[in-house]
Formats: C-alpha cells, sequence, structure tokens
DNA sequence: CGCCGCATTGAAATTAGTCAATACTCGTGG
DNA sequence: CCACGAGTATTGACTAATTTCAATGCGGCG
C-alpha cells in the first residue's frame, strides 16, 4: 500500500543522514548482478541503467535511473542486476544496516520505502504490457514521452544513453531504434539537433502513436 | 528490504483477522483496471489472471495467480490492471483500510508486504527480460519450468489457462504457442495428456532450452 | 588531420504473426 | 449411450515486421 504523499519528501530526506555522496565516471559499474546487497543508492544527478544479461551476451535494460530514482531498494540478499552509469553520475549511498535501523524508529519510513517500490512494480507492468504488445513505433513513441515526462522540459528530451541502450531497453535492436526515429522525424513528428537531443513539437501527434490503452 | 523469512507466515496470517473467504467462478471479473481498489487479496484455490488491454483489443497478462499470491498489494487508488478467474476461485477479501490499521499496530507486517512486493518486482524484471529478448521457445520452456516450480509436483505441469492466456502472458499469439509446445513435444522435451496437462521428463533439457542467465 | 565510437542506411534473412481450415474435448440433451 | 455443439487447440500457407549482416556517414578528441 503507497504511503500518503504528504511529507514523503521529508520522511524520505532522514535517510541522507545516514547516506554518503558518491561520484562514478561514465562506463563506472556501480555494482554487479549477483553481488552482496550491501548498499541502496539515490540518484542526484547524471543517468544510471539497471541492466541484465543473458548467456550469449543478449542484454535488458530493466529501466534507466535519473535524479531522485533510488536504486536497489528491492534488492535481497543480492542485487537482482548490474548498475552501470550512462553518463557522470552522482549519487547517495545508504548502508542497508543503516537504513533498516531507521526505519525500525521511523514506521513512516517503512510507508515511504512501500510507495516507492509499488510505484516501481506498476512502471515494471507498464513496461512488460510495453514489451509484449507494442510495436516498434509505439515503443519508441512511449519511449519518448516517459523521457519527456521525467526530464520536466516544454518540449526538448535529452537523450543521454546510446541507442544500444534504448534498444535493449525497448526489445528491440540499435537499427530499428534508429530507423524509426528516422521515421518519426521524416514525419516532423519530431525534431532532432544530434542523436541526444530531441525535439517534440507536438506531444499530441505522439500521444496517437504511443495509442496507451 | 525484504522482511526476514522467520514468523512471516505468522505475520501474514494476522491479516486473516480482517479477511473474509469470497468465491469466483471461472470468467467472473474480480475487478477492472481503474476500480477503486478497496480491497486486496490472497488466493486460496483456483487462478486468477491479472491483465491489461490496449485501446484496440491486444492483451497483456502480467500475473497467473496462484495458491498463496496475494493481489493488488501494490495498488494506489485505483487497481492498476483486471483481475479475472481463469478457473473457479476461493480467495480472502482483505479491506485496504483494516490493513492500514494492522500496519500501524503490528509494524512488522509492513516489513513483510514490502518483501512480498519486493519479489513481485524481481519476478515481474524476469519477465521483462523474457519479453525484451527471448525466443519463442525460451519463453515456453522458462514458463514451463515457473509452472512446475509453482506447481510442487515433481514432473507434472497443470496449465488452467488457455493457450490464448499463455500468449498473452508471454507476448506471443496462440498459434505460437501451440506451434511450440508441438514442437517441444515431438522432440521428446515434454509430453501431453490434454492439453491443461504437461509431462516433463527431463528438467535439464528445459533448462538447457530456457538458457536462463 | 585522422581515428574511434556511435549512428544511419540498405538489402537479405528470419521469426513470429495473420488468416483460414480442421480437429479435438467436454458437457448437454435427445 | 450417443450425437451435437461451443469453445479451444492444432495445423497449414502466406505475410509482415523486425533482425541480421554489411557498408557508409558523422562528430568529437587526441
Amino acid at each position: 500500500m503507497p504511503a500518503a504523499r504528504t511529507s514523503q519528501r521529508a520522511t524520505l530526506a532522514a535517510l541522507d543522514r545516514v547516506g554518503t555522496v558518491m561520484l562514478l565516471r561514465r562506463h563506472d559499474t556501480l555494482f554487479y548482478e549477483g553481488d552482496a546487497a550491501e548498499c541502496c543508492y539515490k540518484v542526484v544527478a547524471g543517468t544510471l541503467r539497471s541492466c541484465r544479461l543473458l548467456a550469449d551476451g543478449r542484454r535488458h535494460i530493466n529501466e534507466f535511473l535519473m535524479p531522485g530514482d533510488y536504486v536497489a531498494l528491492e534488492a535481497g540478499d543480492t542485487y537482482g542486476f548490474t548498475a552501470e552509469a550512462v553518463s557522470d553520475v552522482t549519487l547517495m549511498r545508504y548502508p542497508r544496516a543503516a537504513v533498516e535501523r531507521l526505519m525500525q524508529q521511523q514506521p513512516l519510513l517503512g510507508k515511504c520505502l512501500l510507495g516507492l517500490v509499488c510505484g516501481e512494480l506498476c512502471a515494471a507492468q507498464e513496461r512488460m504490457l510495453l514489451l509484449g504488445r507494442m510495436s516498434a513505433v509505439e515503443r519508441l513513441a512511449s519511449f519518448l514521452l516517459m523521457m519527456l515526462a521525467r526530464g520536466g522540459g516544454e518540449d526538448r528530451v535529452a537523450l543521454p544513453m546510446t541507442r544500444s541502450d534504448i534498444a535493449d531497453f525497448l526489445g528491440l535492436t540499435m537499427e530499428t531504434v534508429s530507423r524509426t526515429l528516422g521515421q518519426l522525424k521524416s514525419e516532423g513528428v519530431i525534431g532532432m539537433r544530434g542523436a541526444g537531443d530531441i525535439i517534440v513539437p507536438d506531444r499530441g501527434a505522439l500521444e496517437d502513436l504511443a495509442e496507451a490503452a
């Protein structure tokens, strides 16, 4: 059950008292799938990717983690995915033991974390629908809308990740991502000022293409 | 952060004091996506499916819910998916207000629920990998292994759901599911005594095909 | 200036999807 | 007890979307 919105920020801020700041350079690995899960994190600046690999090298990106996002809250004894820096990243690191202790003292904190994890679960369900049932165009349109919503900007989307990253996030190939973006551009639905700088002149057009439920 | 395993059952059993038993017939709907989320549930017997629809009728099944599974723990104000009975189902129903109250009194309960939701999130990440990156054979093999693990049986898997349900769970079509199962059968990896009764003589062979990380 | 990583584009190959016909199963009623 | 019928499953032939393989282009950095 998600916690009430009220004072959620304040409750979570308590975490920062047991946290330390940490820096990562582009392409650094924060932790590997299977490592003992000793800390969880919050992204302060930059972008992280959380990914999983199959034995033959196929990769899936669960999530792009951006400022404000918490990382590995849901971990059991070991991390369930590898976390890597897409760009230079600033993090807060929270030792899990300290978080546990804090939860004893602050029952509200537990509710907050529960709310966050519930939100992630809903996002994951959204993505399963995308991966299982949407066409390439719909996937890209949904992705751009998601990035637009998170970016906070009016009509501009920054894509710090590569086409390959996007492909592994959307269950496509890099080539299909590139072609589909090209198609959207030629249709005038998006503009591009460099591969990582997208302009969305008409969000409605994208929404039509995304065909969300 | 997941709760300790110890006495998890006992803690969750406390929920049953605020719950009532409820029956559903095959094809009944428990609730619709978008309904006000007044209760959450636990499956006692039978199988539910949790599904989402796109505007044009495409469907995705998030999860098959079987005895012991909790339903809609992660709900916000409204349900994020529709829940329907695949077979006749027996449920416990817990009013969310009562659950909230219980959480105040029993801090351990919150930790338990957090653990359950974290488990669901991990399962969802597993499924994203499957939906985004696995072939039809790998999807079916993974699915059968999952059902085998949940079923508890030695080498026998009961499939109470239709081929269409399986398809919408795995991001395939009913025809592909049928063909792929046929292929596994002809290769001797599985046996079939009726469409919903699968025999797995050699789990290792299936595991090889599933090619999990 | 030239290289390296990433992005784009093209053509061929492949997987899974679509459409359509046929078969099976189980429950009902004659 | 058997025949019928609805719903489900299987199978086949063809199509379409995406992947794969391969070449080319672009842009920033040393």
